[in-house]
DNA sequence: TCCTCCACGGACTATAAGTCACATGTCCTG
DNA sequence: CAGGACATGTGACTTATAGTCCGTGGAGGA
């Protein structure tokens, strides 16, 4: 499976989970909603500081935008 | 504070646990050695592909290189 | 001295970032 | 039904940078 699609997915996810519309989520991110829309369409190799910049708008640890799990509960030690 | 340096740091610390010479870990990713160096040294915005290719080298998941986790013990993700 | 490992640079090429116009579809409301 | 507001998909495009390939030099170990 593509990695791009998988994290698209937990974008779309996570974010419908909040209530967001793509717009929303990209002008929190501070990137363009067609942009959002190609990364949860799994079309964009994004990179690691937008990567951050998603997982900052939704609110959630960089790590938890690679797991199945619902909040940011993977940094439970260190820091 | 920049994702990219404290990847970099974890790209190392895992190298290291699994006794790899950068070079190594490179060529088991198919990237470019002077790539890796730059990545280490917190000085490549790198893409959620080469991302997973470095995890798959160290043979981790993806969420494992954003935590202090020591092993992939959440893998939601799969090839 | 050789060898391995790594930081770092210059010069490229490939591709991500970022934006736009427009299309589609849904759900309203007059 | 026509209209408007809103959410999203999509192709095309330019600019910025990701990523490669050549190298140098230094530290440390055998």
């Amino acid at each position: 499976m593509d990695i791009r699609f998988n994290f698209g997915q937990r974008v779309k996810e996570l974010r419908a989970r909040s209530g967001m519309s793509q717009e929303l989520l990209a002008h929190k991110a501070g990137l363009d909603r067609t942009y959002v829309s190609g990364i949860e369409r799994g079309e964009r190799n994004i990179s690691i500081i937008n990567i951050e910049k998603i997982a900052r708008a939704l609110q959630v640890s960089v790590g938890c935008m690679f797991t199945g799990e619902p909040f940011s509960a993977s940094n439970s030690f260190r820091s």
